[in-house]
DNA sequence: TGCTAAATAGTAATTATTCCTAAACAGGAA
DNA sequence: TTCCTGTTTAGGAATAATTACTATTTAGCA
């Protein structure tokens, strides 16, 4: 979970990438969220640090980081990009309340293979599994009760084990 | 696959919905499409039909059939909002070239259940899988060919039933 | 056939993101 | 170490999607 100064300048240099204080700081305090923040998100986490840094320079980064593979973008709606420096496979939970986004790692979403009836040219690299609903602070403030047999989904675990590899 | 004027009248009644031609022209053009179209292909798909009419009543159409649960929003990316009038449970394959978004059905993907280590009174409603990877013609287009055994997926179809109900 | 709340169309405003450019700087070469 | 050069930064302006505002029209109902 711990990320040094030289990690960083290492990951960097591996893509080719000018390693600036600007830009550890920003990915740093990336790979330090949980939250799947946004760009203004992250401006607001770093300028303390530079108070001379540009939002600019916010989404500069995050675009030479996201071209390098160095983190994801995750969509939950179209008003905003959120990213993400977690690489390793795993799904997402999200709140349609509070529009929070939790990462959900079970190995068995790992391990789905090719869905039927896709086009037999279409080269699949990757999936990833978005499950919504309401998270239990936003649950009470709308007085939802949970349903276990309501629409969407079973609520004990995953049964099946799909064979695969994952995203 | 064919709906009539009649159909979309009592659909928008069950939702308390006024039937306005344009509103119909709206819905019965997503619902027509399978292409998951933005607002503006919308409007330029019904606009020729209406020629008074404004991009904004597309928005607050698009809006108001959201609200109503008779569409879906799919978000891709976050610079522009696309569509789904489909509501049987269904997954999206993402070209990462084309951006083009094609239906994925395959009841296996609609039995997963939830995953392990959520917090547990966080209500899942719905879920649904994007498969992201390059379609045919822009695997053409950039020189890549088919690898099998590339990181990613198993060519093969999903082995694996798992029980519950789907989003 | 009127009433009224909702819908439409047109315009303006907002917001996230991108574009542009001059100055600063990281990293490699001399 | 110093210099060079392409990259990065910061700041401002521009863009594009979406939303807000508002006067007019209209669907659905009494
Ligand atoms: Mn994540
Ligand atoms: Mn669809
Ligand atoms: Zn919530
Ligand atoms: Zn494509």
């Amino acid at each position: 979970m711990e990320i040094s100064f030289t990690d960083i300048k290492q990951k960097f240099q591996g893509c080719g990438l000018k390693t600036t204080p600007q830009r550890a700081a920003i990915y740093d305090a990336l790979l330090r969220s949980t939250t799947h923040p946004t760009a203004e998100e992250l401006y607001a986490e770093v300028a303390p640090q530079f108070p001379m840094m540009s939002l600019n320079t916010v989404y500069y980064t995050l675009g030479v980081l996201r071209t390098s593979g160095l983190i994801h973008e995750v969509n939950i709606d179209h008003t905003r990009a959120r990213f993400d420096a977690n690489l390793s496979p795993h799904h997402h939970l999200i709140c349609l309340g509070c529009q929070s986004i939790v990462d959900v790692i079970d190995p068995r979403l790992n391990r789905l293979t090719s869905p039927a009836g896709i086009p037999n040219d279409f080269e699949i690299t990757s999936y990833q599994v978005a499950f919504r609903g309401l998270c239990g602070s936003c649950r009470r403030h709308t007085g939802r009760s949970i349903n276990h047999s309501s629409p969407g989904l079973h609520p004990t675990t995953v049964k099946g084990g799909l064979h695969g590899k994952s995203s």
